[in-house]
DNA sequence: CGTATGTACCGAAACGTTTTGGTTTTGTGA
DNA sequence: TCACAAAACCAAAACGTTTCGGTACATACG
């Protein structure tokens, strides 16, 4: 009664299933990884143990002895926007193309969750990581916890040069450049700008591509219509609410990331102004369910499974040592036209 | 030339901390666990030797000689959707808190990309599993791949009786049927309803509750306002032109996700009808941007992060050999009430 | 002085694989 | 009949931890 019995069962191991098979243990791995000689007979009378045993690989122990793990990790910013899923979707399908399996981190846009990620990514032994760095993750402090794996930028790149095997995203400064031109294009001439933190190199860009425009379109640049959010939604609805309320209202807002703009939008409504009539709003990002809003939003769209395919794609070929596309690789934007800009009301 | 330097330079051991440190191995990983007799010495030499050698534990090791890697994992059917993600991070935030690290699967709605995560994760020797199972993964299937893991459910439940430890959700036959009543209580009389593949015992259970309230109502069940979709827009979107555009058209459409949703949603705006004043719609979970909709939808919550928390409870619990609460959980829906839904219009 | 009791440390075995360097068996040609 | 090569298999050593059983030393007590 004292000693309960030892029900947990632990895993079959490839011993027992040697025994099984009346074979040795380097002759079932031989099998397994289905190379050496092996004869016929043998490998019938393998496969047989390992079904009836149900035996089940061990990659701990494999990953141990091969100090390889065939697997990767990505880790964004924030699951819940859509254009990351899209992204952690095109690394998942390239990965498995490869087969490589991939390890998923959500750091919310903070730097302590991001690092527990990383740091057990790192102990996992993933053979490499893509990283999409959270906002408040100022450059160089990754490298301490990752030791010296392999890294891909994502979308984002650090301010500080820091080592790294390649970086993908867009050309965001083109980007936000063009859509600025469009604004213009339209008759505005008081735009505002909901951008992401100065830290992160993307926002940066995207706020110089969209500065640029106004200079060559020989408008008076007005810094306090330039607000610096956090990429979620509630900073786009209080930052666009800012905009929104002050003397001079803008006649456009773009917003620098999706989530901004369905806060910017909220705040709209909010507020009751018609968009685009009164208030046209120009977003980041295009998602599924874009069309469902009224207006139904324009947007820069970004190619997100294809930066996750080449990121994983970078990050593969560097680790199984073959050389690959020059970094950075600096994919195309598409500026996706619907209703929510128009031509400013005439005063 | 020929021998490249091995300049791939493996990860630094603890026995090379042991040597730094002037210890013997058995030393340093009593000083890591934190147990057993070191001196304060002797600890801070161990330190210092850890952070010059830049050392990091390798999990693959540890857990094979544990026997247990202090990690579990979700297998979840689309990670698009905004409930599911809302889930994971409760599976999360509770497995964090009980220093658990969570694995995370995408199986898009299919058996086959489930089951490869489930291997993999089973080769990982991940501790546990919480389930969302995909729709086409019909039952048992998936204890072939898992051994003896310990599983729970999650939102889903597997129609056939499937071994597990647990299994959280919602009463969805409750939900439905308050829903439906809802419904009825506006006046509508000729209710269609999309729901999900009948093989999931979530999707049986919601149009159970539906069936239930039409029936209260003494109203006549008719079978053809019936549909099984896919939990996805695009189904929701072809099963509400369906509905929409037959001969008697029904007055409010109940989608029992809120993928469906959407697609019913983008159906109406696509044919041009008021919703809610010539069609009411109603949906299933709540997502961050419901409101941003017009209409802003009516929907049916459900408490995710909580159920996801609750997974992870039950789960942890049976791993650690704690007695849990009793399972089935089922938790509380509430009905959110916003402009979708109307009274229908007088013949 | 002899024995007991702690404290601080160490050596070696185990966890489940893969790989290296064998050994045995079989077949073949001279 | 013998040598030799190829085919089929095997034993043992790693991989980086944790843990079990010890050892060495100091201190305390009778």
């Amino acid at each position: 009664m004292k000693a309960k019995a030892k029900h947990v069962r632990r895993h079959v191991t490839i011993r027992e299933v040697a025994k099984a098979a009346g074979a040795s243990v380097s002759t079932i791995s031989a099998a397994l990884n289905n190379s050496d000689y092996v004869s016929a007979d043998m490998r019938r009378r393998i496969e047989a143990a390992i079904k009836t045993l149900k035996y089940c690989p061990n990659d701990l122990a494999r990953g141990l002895r091969l100090q390889k793990t065939h697997s990767i990790a990505i880790v964004v910013p924030d699951l819940s926007n859509n254009f990351y899923i899209e992204l952690v979707r095109g690394v998942k399908d390239y990965s498995a193309s490869a087969s490589y399996t991939v390890l998923i981190g959500d750091s919310r846009e903070s730097w302590e969750e991001e690092r527990n990620y990383l740091d057990s990514f790192h102990r996992r032994r993933v053979d490499g990581v893509v990283r999409v760095p959270a906002m408040n993750a100022a450059g160089g402090k990754a490298r301490a916890v990752l030791g010296n794996l392999p890294v891909v930028y994502a979308d984002r790149h650090p301010r500080e040069h820091d080592t790294h095997v390649g970086r993908v995203g867009v050309d965001n400064t083109q980007a936000a450049k063009s859509a600025t031109s469009y604004l213009l294009s339209l008759g505005h001439r008081d735009i505002g700008i909901i951008t992401g933190d100065a830290s992160s190199g993307t926002s940066r860009d995207r706020l110089q591509g969209f500065m640029s425009a106004i200079r060559s379109a020989k408008i008076r640049l007005d810094r306090s219509t330039i607000h610096a959010g956090h990429n979620d939604m509630e900073s786009g609805h209080f930052h666009a609410m800012q905009l929104l309320t002050r003397g001079q209202r803008p006649t456009a807002i773009f917003c620098t990331n999706n989530m901004m703009a369905l806060g910017a939008l909220a705040a709209v409504q909010e507020i009751g102004l018609a968009c685009p009539e009164e208030i046209s709003l120009l977003g980041f990002d295009d998602f599924y369910w874009a069309t469902l809003l009224r207006p139904r939003l324009t947007v820069v769209r970004q190619p997100a499974r294809e930066i996750g395919m080449i990121a994983a794609r970078i990050l593969i070929d560097h680790i199984e040592g073959r050389t690959s596309i020059p970094t950075p690789a600096l994919l195309k934007t598409q500026l996706i036209v619907r209703d929510s800009c128009c031509p400013p009301k005439k005063t």
